[in-house]
DNA sequence: TTGATTTGTTAATCTAGTTTATTTTTTAAA
DNA sequence: TTTAAAAAATAAACTAGATTAACAAATCAA
């Protein structure tokens, strides 16, 4: 059944009742995207939030000189949407475009409340997720400071190591905020003096 | 009263009643810190989440070169705390320090799940405020990515005009992520070309 | 099976920002 | 009011990472 994973995922967290997860059901819905297709465009407004049953995202950006920066890979049991466009329902500055086929349990602002309203405990669990993704934001706030474009690498890497596999290089780059001919440079180097 | 600003703030989000009023206040303390004085220690758990009353705090932390990076200001009507070490109850990665006399009102990790519990839109307005720090926080990757030093600077001095004048240059440096003798150069070159 | 598009490599040159060192200005304590 | 300490400015030498450009693999459509 296509809800299992996103329930699976929930029961972690919270136990919910039948009735609990009855609503929460009907207030949400499947949705499967194919690769290529974009979820949010910037400059709409990102009307859902997406949680990924399987597939691969992007969440990238297109700044004043036509560079492409990629903010944030999301794949399998990870929540993807423009959080500040979803809040404020104003226009994205962000796309979320899928890098493979992606299927998503997803919600809107308006449900999002009721959702909250009627099962408090979702709105606990999405309080402690909202923890969790700001302190790994930070994070790589303090990373970006402390460590040079070599040892990113290696964070992402070890952070991560289902993406690399599943993106190309010069995304991985993107993410990181360098160049991919110099991401080419340093894998070289590492290579070479194997650590 | 000591306790107004912290409910005067309260009131811009939710409306409590006299009777949570009293829950909020005996869940909470008033606490004052002195000039030079640390709130959070690198290495030991940050047992509070601090709403500052007057004053100004710095968030920061060492690297292993032994190098000082400042992570975030707080002043008036900010919250100041290490998340990661409040949420987890470990060890912090980060120190808090009083940048001038700072008065705050303060809460530990259980006392906090008490006020969520029983007053439940106080959750709701800390979930809020999660996103909003979220938002600000990928704005700055954002801006790292995307803008010069300078430009970052100048963004910093739109944002958050009360800081510069309340704490040193190499301080502000710290903050942007650059040395202080480069946004000297900034400084001198943005004062000869008037922008 | 071929050609076209996407992805990755290498190398030379360039630049934003660092490092180191010295001097000047401001702040604050006595 | 003097003096020591902290903060800011200036400048030369240096480096991590960008830019440009040319080429090599890999992938994919037909």
């Amino acid at each position: 059944m296509k809800y299992a994973p996103f329930l699976n995922y929930i029961k972690n967290f919270v136990d919910l009742n039948e009735k609990e997860i009855t609503f929460l059901r009907s207030y949400t819905n499947y949705k499967k995207y194919f690769k290529g297709q974009y979820i949010v465009q910037q400059g709409e407004v990102c009307n859902h939030t997406n949680f990924i049953i399987s597939g691969c995202t992007e969440n990238f950006y297109i700044d004043q000189k036509g560079q492409e920066h990629i903010v944030t890979f999301a794949i399998e049991n990870w929540w993807s949407s423009d959080i500040s466009s979803f809040i404020t329902q104003k226009p994205s500055d962000f796309n979320v475009k899928c890098l493979e086929d992606t299927e998503v349990i997803q919600f809107t602002c308006q449900n999002q409340d009721e959702i909250f309203k009627n099962i408090p405990k979702m709105e606990t669990l999405f309080r402690k997720l909202l923890e969790k993704a700001l302190v790994s934001s930070q994070k790589r706030i303090v990373n970006n400071f402390s460590l040079s474009a070599k040892d990113q690498y290696i964070y992402f890497k070890n952070q991560y190591p289902n993406i690399e596999q599943r993106v190309p290089q010069y995304m991985v780059a993107s993410y990181l905020g360098i160049t991919k001919e110099f991401l080419s440079k340093i894998k070289a180097h590492l290579v070479k003096n194997k650590s």
